[in-house]
DNA sequence: GCAAGAAGTGAACCATCATTCAAAACTTGC
DNA sequence: GCAAGTTTTGAATGATGGTTCACTTCTTGC
């Protein structure tokens, strides 16, 4: 037994694989999923295309942790966001504030996460960043029920569909390359109302 | 100057595109938009494979037609329900009652029109159809402000979220298997209060 | 019936990349 | 320095499935 892999080695591979998930999300952030190949990803890294596959089976599982790394990153400053509100109303002003800003401000990756056609399998992971969202939704919408901000409804189902409408409102501006000042707040305001939020 | 083509043979070249189309689209609402290779469309179709270049370019053309005919069709169907109701409130509710009814019975069609992966030449043509959704919705939006129905908002922005909602709040069940009976009297209560509809 | 042209055929082709793998380079403990 | 084992490399491989094309079959006008 002459060789036993050591911390810096063990350091060196982790290094290595963060890179390569960077250097993913470089890409897709740059040109979109459609660009990323996984020679392309290999060279942006600085490893070579095989080395890949000593740390990701195959290219899902590596765009399926790319998503899951950008999204989770997404949502916690989401989460943050409206962590920091009291009540019902500020909370989800908050959502979608931090959401529509955040993706207004990085167009190409939220248009990556949310719309662009990707792997089925990758597709999968998209649907767990929408429910990610919808769960925080769900959260707030229970809790403004219980306080009586918010009239009874299905919490679930309307957090989806707010999730649904965020996203399909993000799409077009991305798509279309503008976004008018006013598209945020009155975002804010359709979702108040769609609450049942009291004025 | 021997061969000219006439209108029995153009009749026949017709009739073959449409059965093309037709193929396609049987095959899009059994198995999904995975499942249809040019192979498997043509032989459903009774013509060779070659066959089907002699109509469309390429598979992409093919499928944005695809998506087109069948988009089309869900489009009317939703702006006849709504056209025969008399207050915004009501054409709102035959808007989403007809949408999501016709999703929960045609699941399989639904997701592939709503959310499946497809290449991204069709993709653009799921873009067309959610933006005639969203200006069907505009058009009785900006009418319901007109006539005091609803209050001052922007008709574009409000129908974009609401297209994204319906979507939204479809997909789920529909990967799931199943919606409940509630989802969509609670779904259209959700899309009135989002438009301000005074109860 | 025939020539000219159009439509139909489907097996072969080919481009694209994800994936593999044999060899080379590197690590480790002695 | 060496043996044993691990990591890296990148060109070759291979699977997929859209697309082509040389050939056959059909249609038309005379």
């Amino acid at each position: 037994m002459a060789y036993r892999s050591t911390e810096r080695v063990k350091a060196r591979l982790s290094a290595s694989r963060e890179r390569i998930i960077a250097a993913a999300l470089e890409i897709m952030a740059g040109h979109g999923y459609a660009g990323c190949s996984i020679a392309a990803v290999a060279e942006r890294a600085g490893v070579a295309t095989g080395s890949v596959y000593r740390h990701f089976p195959t290219k899902a599982h590596l765009f399926a942790e790319v998503f899951r790394t950008a999204s989770q990153r997404e949502v916690d400053a989401v989460a943050g966001a409206a962590a920091r509100q009291a009540t019902t109303a500020a909370q989800v002003s908050a959502v979608v504030e931090t959401f529509a800003g955040r993706a207004l401000r990085s167009p190409r990756l939220a248009y990556a996460l949310l719309a662009e056609p990707v792997d089925p399998a990758v597709d999968a992971e998209r649907l767990v960043f929408r429910r990610a969202y919808a769960e925080l939704l769900a959260g707030y919408v229970a809790a403004g029920m219980a306080s009586g901000e918010l009239p009874p409804q299905d919490p679930e189902l309307t957090a989806t569909a707010l999730v649904g409408a965020l996203a399909e409102a993000m799409v077009g501006p991305l798509a279309a390359g503008v976004a008018g000042p006013s598209t945020i707040p009155n975002l804010v305001t359709v979702i108040h109302r769609a609450l049942g939020v009291t004025p």
